[in-house]
DNA sequence: TTACGCATGTAAGAGGTTACATGATTTT
DNA sequence: AAAATCATGTAACCTCTTACATGCGTAA
């Protein structure tokens, strides 16, 4: 029961652009797949024995001499095979959960005032959201024009983008159309 | 540890519009607010007897006689002020997880056409997505012109609707691009 | 030498989904 | 009479985050 995890996916996937290890996955995770996958401590390195356990990857490094400790891991042929089978795979649609929506959604209780700073700072969060993914694209168009990963990650890049925009140009009209007080705008 | 919940606050809501049994906020939410959340069985009932024992519902109705058993709750002052509360706090952004975009990013590894079936899944999810919430829109703005609700249903369905069109878009340009095998138009 | 970042890992415990159980009522 | 839907509820069990513990290396 609780659907499965992808946890395993995630790192597969992530230890075939090249070897690392579980700080490593982590900290990459969350700095460029930030806007629709991430994974916390608790998940990664439990995960990583496990699929070290089963034969999908295995460590490439254990630098002991004199080294701090670092695992560093890389995909074996098993492994490859198991993340070809899941890539194929059609997905399920995941339910999403926005805690400012239901606000807003519920959002008759509050006044103008409260509604609109609950718009503003969702604005604001995405700007800079957009603006964080915006260099990142360039950085990657910049420097790592030919790596074989490239044109996928501007793909996702591309579409957190057009989502994050489409946003930004919602709240700017809803708060035009609330201030304006033009509520039956919406009815026309 | 783990987050709170928001459960509590997604039934205060629904009770707030009018009293309503379990099984009908659990059927109304998924309904309506589906596209930024949803609740299970095992989460509504657990959670609407403890909001009772705490005094922010009440059962209105327990139509003991001859009828099927049917928990009609409704708000209570007290519960009325919770949900006032967290209506005003602001919201911290939530992280979402789609296994779609991870596979993309991840796409190196499949070919043209399993990409490109991956898209036009999802392009078709979309727009069934966005037809089903059209009509609700509609559905609103004909029979429920005057309902205090409306006003702010209709503003989080027409952001559903602006940022699912914008997916929608982006599916068709990526698309396109793959298609035509311009892979380099995203260096540009 | 103090502090910070690197790096791995575990434990606790809430959160959440699925499946099952139960029984009534309405529809076919 | 059977099947589908209404309606509530519980149990199992996995998922996930947060917090803590630990220790090394490096920079101020």
């Amino acid at each position: 029961m609780a659907r499965e995890s992808k946890t395993k996916y995630a790192i597969l996937g992530a230890l075939n652009i090249h070897p690392m290890s579980g700080y490593d996955i982590k900290n990459w995770l969350t700095k460029v797949t930030g806007s629709f996958w991430s994974e916390s401590d608790g998940q990664i390195y439990p995960a990583l024995a496990n699929l070290q356990k089963i034969n999908l990857i295995r460590i490439e490094k254990n630098s002991s001499s004199s080294k701090r400790l670092r695992n560093v891991y890389r995909l074996t042929k098993k492994g490859e095979k198991e993340l070809d089978a899941w890539l194929e795979k059609p997905t399920q649609t995941t339910t999403i959960r926005s805690e400012l929506v239901l606000k807003l959604f519920y959002g008759k209780r509050l006044t103008n005032k409260q509604y609109i700073a609950h718009i503003k700072r969702r604005e604001l969060q995405v700007l800079a959201k957009l603006q964080y993914y915006q260099e990142i694209t360039e950085h990657l168009k910049k420097d790592h024009k030919n790596d074989p990963d490239t044109f996928y990650w501007l793909i996702t890049l591309n579409r957190t983008e057009t989502i994050h925009n489409a946003e930004l140009n919602w709240c700017h009209e809803t708060l035009k159309m609330i201030k304006n007080k033009k509520k039956l705008s919406l009815h026309l």
